[in-house]
DNA sequence: TCTGGGGTCCTAGGACCC
DNA sequence: TCTGGGGTCCTAGGACCC
């Protein structure tokens, strides 16, 4: 028997089941087997749920305060979200993934891509396995992991996973896979959303074999050419691209709904400055810089008893720029005049676009000697606020009001990322072994 | 009383030019 | 009364993702 030494694509989508929802278990345990909700900022929305909280029927997206009978009723754990907590335990989760392969696609906070070529040989779904019980030993969370020729087909093979052996699991797209793409419906399918598969089921196509079976030039024609892509992907053709470095960012959206209406312009500025000093710093921190910056605000969209008021100004930063003062400056000074009392605002944003990491072209209006000093204070507001904590050194425009305060009532500690806040005693966790020590190292 | 906060890409249509 | 045709660029809005 000759074996060929073809190339096959393979890749494996590994999704941690329930993310958020499973890191507030990690550290505690006796939240394991109970419906638990994790809420959007303030307190506002359901993000995650538990599976027993699926089971009941809590969808993303659920005003809380609407389901505060049900919350009593089935003593439902309630957490604010803890994005410290959630992105260092993803950082360990990746790094863990790391081990095994060394072509990871990070895709979201809980989701990695994983080129399998590079495992030569080796059983792939063994593999994955081995991934997954590491994962959950070392860090604690249960991951799904589905594998096929394409992106598209990774993504199913892990839904499949999910949905038949129930959480957890690894699954494969077969040599043949009609017979799973039939079990699959078409609102499933990564890439197809709300509006196009009602569209689809209008017109006869129920599930991923029909849309693989559909004619690619009529699906162009009806939707566009990413759905066009996403059904050539069901067929096993590779459309979407493994991307192990993401591109540069296009654009940086800061912005928040407030914990109370805000009434005054003192609060709403204070607000913006805000909004805009964390651009600012986001911008430095991956090098960049914005050359348009749009700023908006807005009352409720859900208030019609109020009187309403939506409003943006778009301004050109001349030049291009990633230092804080300029940025607040450009940002207040384009709301002002759109200030208007009498409203109850309930969100407000800075949104930059047109980003570069080009050096920064010198205008007529832009003197050497300003630069070299923008870039020092820059450097010297970045370093104390490394060292003593976000938010130690910040502009008096961002106020020394609460009303950027978030309300979040039910939050958990940041276990992992500050010292004052680590669990007090680790002998109650469990599965928690070894290797958390092992990978802790970049923390602190 | 209380309804998240980010991103990406594509398309249609208007402005403008020759 | 007749009222081109093609190209580019930009923007708003809509779809999708987590």
């Amino acid at each position: 028997m000759v074996t060929a030494s073809i190339r096959k694509e393979m890749y494996a989508l590994a999704d941690c089941n329930n993310f958020y929802a499973s890191c507030e278990r990690v550290f505690e345990p006796q939240l394991e087997d109970k419906p638990l909700v994790v809420l959007s900022n303030n307190d506002g929305c359901v993000i995650a749920r538990s599976q027993e909280a699926k089971a009941l029927g809590f969808k993303v997206g659920d005003p809380i305060f609407k389901f505060k009978d049900a919350v009593r009723q089935h003593n439902v754990i309630v957490r604010s979200s803890n994005f410290a907590l959630y992105g260092d335990m993803s950082h360990r989760v990746m790094q863990t993934m790391r081990l095994f392969s060394p072509d990871v696609e990070v895709y979201s906070i809980d989701e990695a891509f994983i080129e399998l070529v590079g495992l030569r040989g080796r059983n792939y779904e063994n593999e994955m396995r081995r991934m997954r019980a590491t994962i959950l030993q070392w860090t604690g969370i249960p991951v799904s992991i589905g594998i096929g020729k394409t992106k598209t087909l990774a993504k199913l093979a892990n839904h499949y996973a999910k949905r038949t052996i129930g959480i957890g699991g690894v699954a494969k797209i077969p040599q043949n896979p009609n017979e799973m793409l039939k079990t699959i419906e078409v609102g499933d399918i990564w890439g197809i959303g709300r509006q196009w598969s009602t569209k689809l089921r209008n017109i006869g196509v129920k599930t991923a074999f029909d849309l693989a079976a559909m004619d690619p030039t009529l699906i162009r024609d009806s939707f566009n050419i990413i759905a066009m892509k996403t059904a050539m992907e069901l067929r096993g053709h590779k459309y979407f691209h493994f991307e192990q470095t993401p591109d540069q960012r296009k654009t940086l959206l800061r912005s928040r709904s407030f914990g109370k209406p805000v009434e005054t312009w003192q609060e709403l500025s204070e607000a913006i400055a805000s909004h805009a000093t964390r651009a600012a710093e986001k911008l430095r921190n991956e090098n960049l810089v914005a050359k348009v910056l749009r700023v908006f605000f807005h009352t409720s969209l859900f208030n019609h008893r109020d009187p309403r008021h939506s409003t943006h100004a778009v301004v050109e930063l001349i030049p291009p720029t990633n230092v804080t003062h300029d940025i607040i400056k450009a940002a207040v000074g384009a709301a002002e005049p759109m200030w208007q009392a009498g409203f109850k605002y309930k969100r407000a944003g800075v949104h930059l676009t047109d980003l570069s990491s080009g050096q920064v072209q010198c205008s007529l209006f832009d003197s050497e000697e300003k630069r070299i000093q923008d870039k020092r204070i820059m450097n010297v507001l970045d370093a104390v606020n490394a060292g003593m904590g976000a938010g130690t050194l910040h502009y008096a425009a961002t106020g020394f009001t609460k009303v950027m305060q978030m309300r979040q009532l039910r939050k958990s500690p940041r276990y992992t990322t500050h010292w004052d806040e680590l669990p007090e005693c680790l002998c109650g966790l469990h599965e928690v072994q070894g290797g958390m020590s092992h990978i802790s190292q970049n923390t602190k």
